[in-house]
DNA sequence: ACTCGAGTGTAGCGACTGCTACGTTGTACG
DNA sequence: CGTACAACGTAGCAGTCGCTACACTCGAGT
């Protein structure tokens, strides 16, 4: 039970359990070990959770990899409902749920937290950019303004109000 | 000290630290009562918490009011612009880090969070359809649209990707 | 005058928290 | 063979959690 093989089935327990009220012995259980040794391998719990953040994050990046097209779209109508589409998906909502957490964890201003959303954000905006077609007048903001849509919608599907996220991707007039 | 008279008092706490890790010592001690006068009142932590989650989202109707316009706009991006710039305000931020929260515990299904986010989006929603011209031809699916981005935004803002929430709402194109 | 119940303080229960002290293994290496 | 060190178990510390038992005050109603 190194740290490396312990990761995979922390960030398992995590993504189905949430990390905001995470408690060392029932997550050491769940993974086969004690909080004795999960303190061991990472020091503090502080340390824990950035590290598993960190290795979330990585998953996330994997998956959306797995997920999204790999040419460039024709249009920015298709851009938002190819990504749309894709990470409001079944198999999105585990990470769907932590997301929200370290949103709220980054609204209380809390560093962790607002470090890891940033670089999320930022990685997904650059995806939208590149899928984007070529001739694009304003790629930045086209992929700035899908990236707001998408996550609006994403909320508005977290507290179970999709028919209004699915009005509104619907409804979205993306010049030109 | 009535429960009524309580609750602006703890209203302002939790404004300020939270709801996520409310723990009722310290709460009490904030507005100089006991947690023993506080389930006296409120008969458990959880009752509390929803009654106290009502009269905020009761204060959160009225600063709304406030800050919204009182007549209808003349055009969708007027529209965008008002409510997104009344909303995104820093005499919001108390609001919105709570907000957050409140999102965050709905996306792990817990219904009392869940019921209240749903009930403020719809009221914003009503209140941004009243706002949109008479003649709009589709005011539901524009309200919701328009929603859905100030929503995407305001999360940006919380991540500390304010730049990002600029460009999405200066490049939105709201036909018609 | 007497009672009754709403309001309040004190003290503590049992469970849980992150974390640590200390002792024991297993195993690779000189 | 001996040893050094990483890996692990046991036990517990000091603190916090929500919640409760119990005794008490005090003002209103009969």
């Amino acid at each position: 039970m190194t740290r490396e093989t312990l990761l995979p089935l922390l960030a398992a327990y995590v993504l189905e359990h949430g990390l905001a009220d995470l408690s060392l012995r029932p997550l050491a259980a769940a993974v086969g070990t004690s909080d004795r040794m999960l303190l061991y391998h990472f020091i503090s719990k502080q340390r824990l959770m950035a590290d598993l953040l960190d290795y979330i994050a990585a998953g996330f990046t994997v998956a959306l990899d797995g997920v999204l097209p790999k040419r460039r779209l024709e249009s920015r109508a298709a851009c938002l409902e190819a990504v749309g589409g894709a990470t409001r998906g079944a198999a999105f909502r585990p990470y769907l749920v932590l997301w929200w957490q370290i949103v709220a964890g980054a609204a209380q201003g809390e560093a962790t937290y607002t470090t890891a959303a940033g670089a999320i954000m930022d990685r997904l905006l650059a995806w939208l950019e590149q899928l984007l077609p070529v001739d694009d007048p304003a790629p930045r903001q086209a992929a700035q303004q899908i990236l707001a849509l998408i996550e609006g919608a994403q909320m508005l599907d977290a507290i179970g109000r999709s028919q209004i996220a699915d009005g509104a991707l619907a409804a979205a007039h993306l010049a030109p």
